[in-house]
DNA sequence: GTGAAAGCGCTAACAA
DNA sequence: TTGTTAGCGCTTTCAC
């Protein structure tokens, strides 16, 4: 900037003026300082500028995902990115991949940098550790995971309800011997989808331990593996509710493998490229990743305008999509 | 960090210190800080310490991708995120949208919050106005598209090859009739294919005019309705060669909609999830971005690290997948 | 309308 | 081993 200053014969502070459009600058000097500018192929520095500024705000949030490269967590932080690029503030987006040790890290690095606010998936069973931030004024939100044990504003999928009625789904086109391919149980959404697939079998009046139960099954080699042996076994399902996008696809890799995706009933939880291509097309219970990576947004947004509001927890409605494989009749249709 | 070093009844320098693991400080100060820094719940100020510190690093890089919603950009984002974490350096990953204006703003922003580095996958025909950054000490890799007019390292997919190896396959396999699906021609890598595809028409003898080219065709939808055209046709194409992965889906649409998709050939460029579960499977050449974003991650590494290296176009190769679609054998087959 | 001086939070250089 | 001072690039404050 001192360079800048030099070349167009001014004082610092006329070019931090002319740069961040501040009035009181006569034309003709704007004109020299931004031609100095751009002949120097000069940027301002966001972060000295932010030491001194008043309020110090770095236009840049945090956000912790999963993985990056998951087609639910990049719609998520597709999301975020475009209701933050209105408002001129970068994402600083970061994978955690279910590592609680490294949901530390990722958040202690936003901090280092200062962010403004942090938007979190995790899996910590305790988040007090950001408490003490909060209370140093960072906004926090959290999105597709509520915050446990500390008071945070949430956006989450209607898991539960989702759940229930994919259950209620099978149970409807005729299936009582159902399994549950579930994934890992350290998840909150895995837990209330399992919540909601028992809760709507009780409704029934199914024995739950009619229903198999895979939970601990982790990624789609897991799922693929846990739904042939499910298959070789007594007394095999009929129908199958996969509880999220890897388990759909293990589970789908199974079926096809051994030919049966036309005799075992299927509905997956979270929609998936593709799948209408399918023979026969996976019905599913969509969510709507980018709209919670824009509530998430628009929350902390007004969060960090300090505006007041309660504590809430914005829950985004899922969608039954029928697409065959979930309406293969069960051995008890026309009866339910 | 004041606060810090009144808590421990030290001096800032000692706090600075021990917070960055310098050498020189006695084991009762150096609890002292620690416990002090913890009890305050603070963390250091990276830019601030940026700012005084010689070389100024922010251990930040900027990835400008097409989308960090689109599969392809993923992979390539986790590929430069993972290598990039073992140097603890953060990625500001920005989605460009293949538009050129965004591209200047993105770069720009990544600019003012003076990243170490710069991994672009651009669409600017003209990149110049990078130059004069580059002069300055910025490392810049351009990953999937090679820069055009300007110096320098480019990590990019086997792209002509790749589309000769796809055309070769449906010419072998019969086909003379071939349409190429084709996309935006303002895109390297979709010119690159084209080259490759008209290329191996020529080395086959097969007159160009035989050939359908479907070029200036946007998004899946925009490839669905061109391929619905073209099979409504006169004389309509025995095998499709889909270039990218929205042309591979759009025209995966198209044929399952007419029932084509056992009569069409298809081969499809980057590979797609779910694509072998479908009937038939679908035959691709498949790329490997996170093996690019890998490659330019480590790429970007050695030129911050001032390694003297000789300007360089990485190639990555990629995998011809056989499936079924790209076998269906055509009206010559057994001559070729 | 303009610029000099002080200081944001931190570290380099140096003194103790 | 420890602390003091200056200064990184910028903006605030305030004098002109």
């Amino acid at each position: 900037m001192r360079d800048v200053a030099a070349v167009a014969g001014v004082g610092v502070k006329t070019v931090s003026r002319v740069l961040n459009g501040e009035p009181n600058v006569s034309d003709e000097l704007r004109e020299r300082v931004t031609r100095a500018a751009e002949a120097l192929n000069y940027e301002l520095n966001v972060y000295a500028g932010g030491l001194r500024r008043s309020g110090a705000r770095t236009n840049a949030i945090g956000l912790m995902l999963e993985s990056v490269d998951d087609a639910f967590s990049a719609a998520i932080h597709r999301g975020v990115e475009t209701v933050m690029r209105r408002h001129s503030i970068i994402v600083l987006a970061q994978s955690f991949e279910e590592d609680a040790d490294r949901e530390r890290t990722v958040v202690k690095e936003f901090l280092r940098r200062r962010v403004d606010g942090l938007i979190l998936t995790t899996v910590s069973r305790d988040q007090a550790y950001l408490s003490a931030e909060a209370a140093r004024g960072t906004s926090i939100v959290f999105v597709d995971r509520p915050a446990v044990s500390v008071a945070f504003d949430s956006v989450v999928s209607c898991n539960y309800d989702g759940a229930v009625a994919a259950t209620r789904h099978l149970l409807h086109h005729g299936h009582r011997r159902l399994a549950y391919v579930g994934g890992d149980h350290e998840i909150w959404t895995l837990r209330e989808r399992e919540r909601g697939f028992y809760a709507e079998l009780d409704r029934w009046g199914v024995p739950r331990s009619d229903a198999i139960g895979l939970t601990g099954v982790l990624g789609e080699e897991g799922a693929r593996m846990a739904v042939h042996g499910m298959l070789d076994g007594q007394d095999p399902p009929t129908a199958i509710f996969a509880a999220h996008n890897r388990m759909i696809i293990g589970t789908l890799r199974a079926l096809h493998e051994r030919g049966a995706q036309n005799d075992v009933a299927l509905i997956g939880f979270d929609d998936v490229q593709l799948l209408d291509l399918l023979e026969p097309g996976v019905s599913v219970v969509a969510q709507d990743p980018h709209r919670l990576g824009e509530l998430a947004a628009e929350r902390l947004l007004a969060r960090m305008a300090r505006k007041p509001l309660e504590l809430e927890t914005l829950t985004v409605p899922t969608t039954l999509i029928e697409r065959g494989s979930g309406e293969i009749p069960g051995p008890f249709a026309g009866e339910g």
